[in-house]
DNA sequence: TGTACATCAGTGAACGCGCGTTCACTGATGTAC
DNA sequence: TGTACATCAGTGAACGCGCGTTCACTGATGTAC
């Protein structure tokens, strides 16, 4: 029941994973299957295929509820199908593997921001919109964004500090987005980074709430998706009237 | 380095855990060591004893860098310099004891609110004392806090679940003082409710901020605290200019 | 007050199992000439 | 274009170890009479 979710995230995020060899694995895609002396010789997949693999498999245990601190190697190579050496070709340990899912966070949050650039067209449906874009990549890839919220506290600390960078980064565009549309023109550069910074924790925070619902319960999710847009614009009320120093 | 900090909280917490066998305990509590057959027949401690041990232990791990998820019976009951049986006589696995630990917010919350309560005297200075009071507590117990926010991404339902409800009670109580120093009088019941969920969240928020720095680092510590205060002004502002729909 | 019994909490031995990691191997692909 | 070699990625066997859990035990404390 989980993996579908799953499936929808995973498949997004391969392509994404595999860039710096995608050039290389154009040769291999569409290979059709040769002929094996036996069933059980099913080598040499797709170059980088079985490290994505690994890749899905934890975040699917991790949408299945498991926590991503207590998942094992054997474990995550069993629900990859693939023998537990091979993890050693890949990774050097679970945490090299959180990590390398770390980095897909940039390209993921860069996306959702690329799609509110082109679709928030009147200032006045920004909030409304912003949030729904976002709640939909949350859907969209549910097991990813578990991960993440777990990571936020509790994983290593450089998984942690990887994910704070990230959201740092997202504040920071959010802020130039914010003075390219002339709002919040009032505030200095400092207090307007504040404001972001605030709205970006405010939108992680839900995340959590996202995630603790059924992914099918629309509406309370309607309901969450209200509550984070009346947060955000309380915050906007707040920075308009706020005094820089 | 890090036992230290743990030993503020534990100290605390097995006081509070064991309120209800409290009246049995003061029999035993100051009783002095018998004398023994041999050294090694250390048995029969102060009831409850143990379990606050068990617990203590497993905070000690967690503030050691470890994450609850991936904590072992086995691990927790030799760092509580138990024997590793003992444990089922206490909790029937790992997430009981998470439970139980919960538990322990809700009493922590409580303590933090009346010191609050008890030492905002003027308005004007409500929020830089009650960001100071809560920047104290988790400073006091950090192993606890970590835990805790572990817990509010992660760990088995029932206990996000159990985090999540201490959090909306402290909100509502929070709404209550409001309502008290006749302050943000012109908000609904509701929008009240709503703006105090978004500054618990954000204060929440900033203790994994607090988390993330060495605990004797003040001058970060105060930055910290700083820009905590800022965003709950920015907060208040926007509330304070709400409209109510 | 004394005695018999129940209960509670700590103990050590033992179990089977899954874990992380190593090793030498294999065969497909890439590369130099 | 063909051949020899290097590299890369997947494999299966094997290791020693720590894990969760059970069991029967022990002795201190609480309770009934």
């Amino acid at each position: 029941m989980y993996t579908r979710g799953s499936g929808v995230s995973t498949g997004d995020l391969s392509r994404l994973t595999r860039f710096d060899s995608a050039s290389r694995s154009v040769h291999f895609r569409d290979q059709p299957e040769r002929a094996r002396k036996g069933m059980t010789t099913q080598k040499r997949r797709r170059p980088g295929e079985t490290r994505d693999m690994l890749m899905e498999a934890a975040l699917t245990l991790v949408g299945r509820g498991r926590h991503f601190a207590s998942l094992g190697i054997r474990e995550v190579t069993r629900q990859a199908e693939v023998v537990p050496t091979s993890f050693y070709r890949h990774f050097r340990n679970m945490d090299d593997l959180g990590l390398t899912l770390v980095d897909e966070l940039g390209v993921v949050l860069r996306g959702m921001m690329r799609e509110a650039r082109a679709n928030v067209l009147h200032a006045d449906k920004l909030m409304d919109e912003s949030v729904a874009i976002f709640v939909n990549h949350v859907q969209a890839n549910r097991n990813f964004f578990t991960f993440m919220a777990q990571g936020l506290a509790g994983e290593s600390q450089a998984i942690q500090q990887g994910i704070r960078n990230e959201m740092q980064f997202f504040a920071s565009e959010l802020a130039n987005d914010l003075r390219n549309l002339r709002l919040l023109t009032r505030l200095s550069d400092e207090d307007l980074d504040m404001a972001c910074e605030l709205v970006v924790r405010t939108v992680a925070f839900s995340l959590t709430d996202i995630l603790s619902i059924s992914p099918e319960d629309e509406a309370e999710l309607a309901r969450i998706r209200r509550r984070t847009t009346r947060f955000l614009r309380m915050i906007f009320i707040g920075a308009d009237h706020w005094q820089s120093s």
